[in-house]
DNA sequence: CCTCCATCCTGTGGGC
DNA sequence: TGCCCACAGGATGGAG
């Protein structure tokens, strides 16, 4: 659910909530939220009376820059999103993890605990997987030959590669998706396949894509499992050219979309626009 | 190192 | 109406 843009938005309406402020609590009600913690308990006590001094986010990763030189990373998984509320707000199913600061308490909602959170020393980031984490893809996006360098010595299919949070970080499931509609690339393309121009077009693809969905408050699909924080659901679903249209005609050319899976996940495209060769 | 695959969970919607 | 199954925005670790 939430990838990039959702996530940068939900990192938005927490800044002013969170940073600069003093974390009093913090309460994990579903202790595998804190798998990713090497010592779970350490969490609590290391958010405790804590300056937040900034709040990150790398690819679908929010990034709290703690006093001290800890890092919290919180991460919302498939279901997760988080909620600003007064102190002492009852808190709905699923709330699994709840920061209090002196003036509010920011909630994760995560029904299907996918998400986690962490608060990691230096050494502990150092090796972590959380270091590991590709580019950015909307601030750090890599120029297109040292892109293109690492798609074309990789075997795997174009949507597998924009999945892969070590090559580029913050595409999903949904935008992926997006990106190769709009580069006129099929998904099943190898990377070793792209030529140099193809390879411009698919970078050129990927900042206006995220950025339309930032624009317009992220994707929020028939469920409703992703809100904003203020409880607003995304515009951007109305927008989309490829997810989730099977059967539906491509907003450029009319030609029902097709669905089909690849590495499991559920692919869109259009047949015309997209190619396969 | 790369690629594939199962797995971790709960909620929802469709088909019968 | 109720039941069961398929499916869902993601990341990881192990096998090959």
């Amino acid at each position: 659910m939430p990838e990039l843009p959702e996530v940068e938005t939900t990192r938005r309406s927490l800044v002013p909530v969170l940073e600069g402020a003093t974390i009093n609590s913090a309460e994990v009600g579903r202790t595998r939220m804190l798998r990713r913690q090497p010592r779970p308990a350490d969490f609590a006590d290391r958010m405790r009376d804590r300056r937040v001094e900034s709040l990150g986010r790398r690819g679908k990763f929010l990034l709290g820059h703690m006093e001290g030189d800890l890092t919290m990373v919180l991460h919302l998984g498939m279901s997760g999103r988080m909620q600003i509320q007064a102190l002492g707000a009852e808190r709905p199913a699923h709330t699994n993890v709840v920061l209090a600061t002196d003036d509010a308490e920011v909630w994760m909602i995560d029904p299907r605990t996918f998400g986690f959170v962490v608060c990691l020393t230096p050494d502990e980031w150092d090796g972590s997987p959380f270091a590991a984490l590709g580019p950015d893809a909307l601030d750090a996006l890599p120029r297109s030959p040292q892109l293109g360098a690492a798609i074309t010595k990789r075997k795997s299919p174009l949507k597998s590669l924009l999945l892969d949070q070590h090559l580029i970080a913050g595409l999903g499931n949904i935008y992926a998706d997006e990106v190769l509609h709009r580069a006129r690339l099929h998904p099943l393309r190898l990377g070793a396949s792209l030529d140099a121009e193809e390879v411009k077009r698919l970078r050129a693809s990927i900042k206006p894509v995220l950025e339309a969905g930032l624009r317009h408050g992220g994707t929020t699909l028939d469920d409703l499992a992703y809100l904003l924080p203020d409880g607003r659901a995304g515009e951007y679903t109305q927008r989309l050219r490829a997810y989730g249209r099977t059967g539906q005609p491509c907003r450029t050319c009319g030609t029902p979309i097709e669905r089909i899976v690849v590495t499991q996940r559920s692919t869109h495209f259009c047949p015309t626009c997209q190619p396969a060769d």
